[in-house]
DNA sequence: TGCTTGTTTGGCCAAATAGCCGAGTACGCA
DNA sequence: TGCGTACTCGGCTATTTGGCCAAACAAGCA
């Protein structure tokens, strides 16, 4: 019942988790993947318009979501369009905004 | 159904979002949110034993942890015990979990 | 062929993050 | 009071991340 320290095997699986969470820690990409959840799917230039910086940033951030294999891309003429790979991502969204609500109802207290 | 830039409002929304989802990007914090929904609560040493690190590092990811609002602290003698503020964590590890196994298998397909 | 548009990539710099060490604080005990 | 243990925090350095610009690619069109 102790708290033992974990096998490399187990270290490394915490690791790519830690990863992939990680892709998701940006709010430009939060709000890609909300986008992309809405829609089916979006091409570079729409998501840029959407953001709002640079279209060589977006397509780094959209890099940094293919690598953790959150999203998949296909070329069609010179666009390139992006999908969700996954359909959990909507309740990973509720537990943060749970999180969220808890914490504001917690400050909320305080001024009380 | 055009892709319009958000407002400041729903910007810093995700801003917020993506603060909370930042401090469970690293592996030791997995580790320490894992243990503490594994078990009811851990204390600071405990915690530093399993992940094998110094007690300062430790004590600063703790510090991550909670100033996103996951875990909450109180101390009982010369120790502090944290634990998880919120449930819905697992369900959280779940998707990440998917995502990994359906990484997995991509790459399975890529060698045969 | 050259021009335009959509996208990715390299280079660079500023800012954030992670880790350790050592100092400081708080508590319990003699 | 003084000592040891548990923890936090300031300071430092190394690494990573994020953003922009400019250059390189790729595809369609004149």
């Amino acid at each position: 019942m102790n708290a033992k320290t974990p096998s490399a095997k187990v270290l490394a699986r915490y690791e790519a988790r830690a990863q992939i969470i990680k892709a998701l820690a940006h709010p430009a990409r939060l709000l890609i993947v909300d986008e992309l959840s809405k829609h089916g799917e979006r091409c570079v230039c729409e998501l840029t318009e959407m953001i709002g910086s640079d279209m060589s940033t977006v397509s780094r951030h959209l890099g940094v979501l293919k690598g953790a294999g959150l999203v998949a891309d296909e070329k069609r003429g010179q666009m390139v369009f992006y999908r969700l790979r996954v359909q959990c991502i909507s309740n990973f969204f509720d537990c943060i905004e749970s999180v969220m609500t808890c914490n504001a109802r917690r400050h909320q207290d305080l001024i009380e």
